[in-house]
DNA sequence: TGCGTGCCAGAATACTCATTCTGGATAGAG
DNA sequence: CTCTATCCAGAATGAGTATTCTGGCACGCA
């Protein structure tokens, strides 16, 4: 207990991985719902370090919701930079997002969708960034479908720009249904009649 | 002497009307951000009234939610059961959807969003009461597909059933679009979109 | 070995909010 | 017109929460 107690008090947080803790926290439960209160528990950090670094609520949401966006393109997104991008790498972002919001019981939520709810009608600053944010999404799903058109897996006259924003739409659309209990199965089938479209 | 010939006072709101503000409420700005002062100052009702008529806040977003479904089904589901459903019924739905989402500053927002943000994961009830709604709204376009196909608007082989499902999850991925502020010409441009697609 | 800086837990402060309570006002039966 | 159950506005209550403050302790440095 003395050492354990010891090593929490001396411990040297990691803002990042703060940042992780609370990135999780606000995109399942939303700005709101989440207390300061929850992340300090979340993170094992005190008030302290948590203010400290990051400043205010407001100011850590903003930093995670960067965060959020920037890891999603790394996880998935960029590569539909890659000049053989094809459909199936389209297919796979939304196989994970599925994956992400129905698997262990537990729902991720999407921290995009809590902020265009809850936030941006309200918050100038924090909607620009938000639409920023989707046309950047849109606009590498259009990338990719272009790479896929050169492939011919997709018909010659689809409007890659427009599909690219389908696509982003598409995507929270999702989200929502997983929320309120859709099943795998289905969304797999909203996904693949979605991508049918294209071709 | 009966109770009700005891209430010599009668009410002086219509509830009817209060549940029409409190449903214009929480669908702007969800559960949480609405708060039971926003309701009384809205609705000119005192707070007594609201907790004698309504309950409480749980209660009353109840009562906003099927409200919420109905007027939506009336308003615009229902007439896709009418034998000769077509494809342009779908499409004005979507319209006055995005319409409603895009009108002048005001944005409208979505009660079934903000349930499913908000609520759905915690709240079993209301996550069956949502999922009905949904599976409602997926099967009137299922049904109103069905009809146009047999007008030949809407390719033979289509899968009516996944294609309603496709178009429920399109229809909330319109509105976290538009509240992060995309044009009415972007939302409609993915409606015909993911129209052309079921051709 | 001491000193100071940075960190911690938890108390204190100052809100906001849901819900209940209160005291005066009033509609309608008699 | 009188009486009283019900109405309303607004105060009171109690819980939750963002943020700041406080007192103390640990580690690195001299």
């Amino acid at each position: 207990m003395s050492i354990l107690a010891r090593m929490v008090r001396t411990r040297t947080f990691d803002p990042a991985a703060a940042l992780t803790q609370a990135v999780e926290l606000f995109a399942a439960k939303g700005y709101s719902e989440t207390s300061m209160e929850d992340i300090v528990k979340a993170t094992g950090v005190s008030r302290y370090g948590i203010y400290g670094t990051f400043g205010n609520k407001r100011e850590l949401f903003e930093l995670a919701l960067d965060r959020y966006a920037e890891s999603m393109g790394k996880q998935a997104f960029l590569r539909l930079l890659e000049p053989d991008a094809s459909l199936d790498h389209i297919r796979k972002i939304f196989e994970m997002r599925v994956d992400d919001m129905c698997c262990e019981g537990q729902n991720k939520g999407c921290l995009f969708i809590h902020t265009a709810m809850e936030l941006a009608p309200q918050d100038d600053d924090l909607r620009d960034v938000l639409q920023k944010f989707m046309r950047r999404m849109s606009k590498l799903f259009s990338i990719g479908l272009e790479s896929a058109k050169a492939k011919g897996e997709v018909r010659k006259d689809l409007d890659a720009a427009a599909a690219g924003e389908l696509l982003t739409s598409t995507m929270f659309g999702l989200v929502v249904l997983a929320r309120t209990g859709f099943d795998r199965k289905t969304l797999n089938n909203i996904v693949e009649n979605t991508l049918r479209a294209m071709r």
